[in-house]
RNA sequence: GGCGCCUUCGUCAAGUGGUUAAGACACCGCCCUCUCACGGCGGGUUCAAGGGUUCGAAUCCCUUAGGCGUCACCA
């Protein structure tokens, strides 16, 4: 049985597309999963649309989501070098041997591929079955650049071969000219590799039209997720599930492991799937829930304002239920840090059956036990305002709505009262009570 | 336009001639609850259309429509 060989192969653009990025990990999944290997190579042919340091970043994104490659300019191997520019003396090699055997020939320079004016090309696709293209549909392509350098549907060919790759997974837009590709093959009497042609991924955008995902759907590169403060292991586990779902099960939080363990090429859609924020934002909250409150703490960590190390634990605990993306943090807490302007109106709760005037003659008895409190523990906290609540005859919510709102003075907060004043400590706390008070009276 | 690919809830999808057409996200409702979350329970919505084949079709065939791709010395 010939040894599963995939490759991901990139042009160096310096932006990894959550396509690209699901083409290589399917590619990486599918290679893994049969125990085999997983190339990277660089393809870097267009001298024009060079990006300095790009490999470097295709590199560090593929690590970043745990994507390994067994062989890539950085990662060894034997079928050295990976970077198509540096190989350009084996593509040369290969078109002339095209030229003397006619199937090829120069023009202007350049040296192109002499196509079969009639009869047509069948090619087997994993997904698609047979595809069959008339030959007419097929022009002389260039093979050789006149600066020497190969074009994709050559190097493509060359390369794939020569690193002995037995399954291409790539996107559909390529299926048209696989046919080119097929008869290259036939012209160097090379066996065929396997073809998978990947559905496009797609995105919405703000008008609620699908097209192909680029740019103006907001955040679509791998990059561009991180920094919007979703974990790689949650980007990778959501782009796993756009075109692929496991058989005979249907879990969806997958490990890394739990993906290759599971990956099989039937689980692949032939149809385009839209990117829906919604679920990665669900996924991802997933993820951060499974966490402990110190792991949450470790990446939520640039996010926090400055609290000691239990304080930050203890936040971490609140906010990983409520978060999908850690770039909501600041938004959730900064009430901690400033204390929003006042505004009377919030003293106001119908369900409560609270006004203003009421508010304060809550808050009133209740900074007086507050202040009397020396253990400002959560537990001992609790135990004051519980008795204070008994005692006074209210209903929890009652009490707990004006206090909420003079320590943060808005209506929603993460996390509870009590929590609120663990948090801000207190003399900061009793500041914000006594402030409130006197505004309201 | 030629050629090619695709078409199951709003979204991701299971399904391969006989199912009440899974499950998840989102949405809605209820419960829990000091707010928001979390958690629990429940609900509505789907086979693009039209023809066949068949006792029986989301599943097979044809046509139409729509979407996407491709027709570069870009990949």
């Amino acid at each position: 049985m010939k040894r599963i060989r995939t490759r991901f192969a990139p042009s160096p653009t310096g932006y990894m597309h959550i396509g690209n990025l699901r083409t290589a990990l399917y590619a990486y999944l599918f290679a893994k999963s049969q125990g085999g290997d997983f190339i990277l190579r660089i393809e870097d042919t267009d001298r024009a649309r060079y990006v300095a340091d790009a490999v470097d970043f295709i590199e560090r994104t593929l690590a970043a989501a745990k994507i390994i490659p067994d062989e890539g300019p950085h990662h060894g191997g034997n079928f050295a070098p990976y970077v198509q520019s540096e190989r350009m003396d084996i593509y040369k090699k290969y078109a002339e041997q095209l030229v003397a055997d006619g199937h090829a020939y120069r023009e202007d320079g350049a040296i192109r591929q002499k196509m079969p004016r009639v009869g047509e090309t069948t090619f087997f696709d994993v997904l698609h079955g047979n595809i069959t293209i008339a030959n007419s549909e097929l022009e002389d392509q260039v093979l050789l650049k006149s600066d020497g350098m190969p074009t994709y549907n050559f190097a493509n060919v060359i390369d794939d071969h020569l690193m002995e790759v037995s399954h291409i997974i790539r996107g559909t837009e390529f299926i048209t000219s696989t046919p080119k590709h097929v008869l290259l093959y036939e012209f160097f009497g090379w066996e065929l590799p396997t073809f998978i042609h990947l559905a496009p991924v797609m995105g919405k955008a703000d008008d609620g039209t699908v097209s192909k995902l680029s740019k103006r759907h907001g955040a679509t590169s791998f990059n561009d997720l991180i920094e919007a403060g979703y974990l790689p292991e949650a980007i990778t586990n959501y782009v796993a599930l756009l075109g692929w779902s496991p058989k005979n099960s249907c879990q969806e939080i997958f490990s890394m492991d739990e993906l290759i363990k599971n990956f099989s090429l039937d689980g692949l859609s032939k149809s385009p799937a839209v990117f829906d924020y919604a679920k990665l934002d669900w996924m991802s909250g997933e993820y951060f829930k499974a966490m402990t409150d110190e792991n949450f703490a470790a990446v939520a960590e640039k996010y926090f304002v400055d609290f000691d190390a239990p304080k930050k634990i203890f936040l971490a605990s609140l906010l990983k239920t409520r978060v999908a993306k850690l770039s909501e943090i600041p938004a959730m807490i900064s009430f901690l840090k400033n204390l929003p302007p006042f505004d009377v109106e919030l003293f106001t709760n119908k369900r409560n059956k609270l006004t203003p005037q009421k508010s304060a003659e809550i808050l009133a008895p209740a900074i007086k036990i507050l202040e009397q409190v020396d253990d400002w523990s959560l537990d001992a906290l609790n135990e004051k305002i519980s008795a204070f609540v008994a005692q006074s005859g209210l209903k929890v919510g009652a009490v707990m709505w004006p206090l909420r709102i003079a320590l943060s003075m808005q209506k929603v907060t993460p996390g509870g009262v009590t929590e609120i004043l663990y948090l801000l400590g207190k003399k900061i706390s009793l500041e914000r009570l006594n402030g409130a008070l006197e505004k309201l009276t």
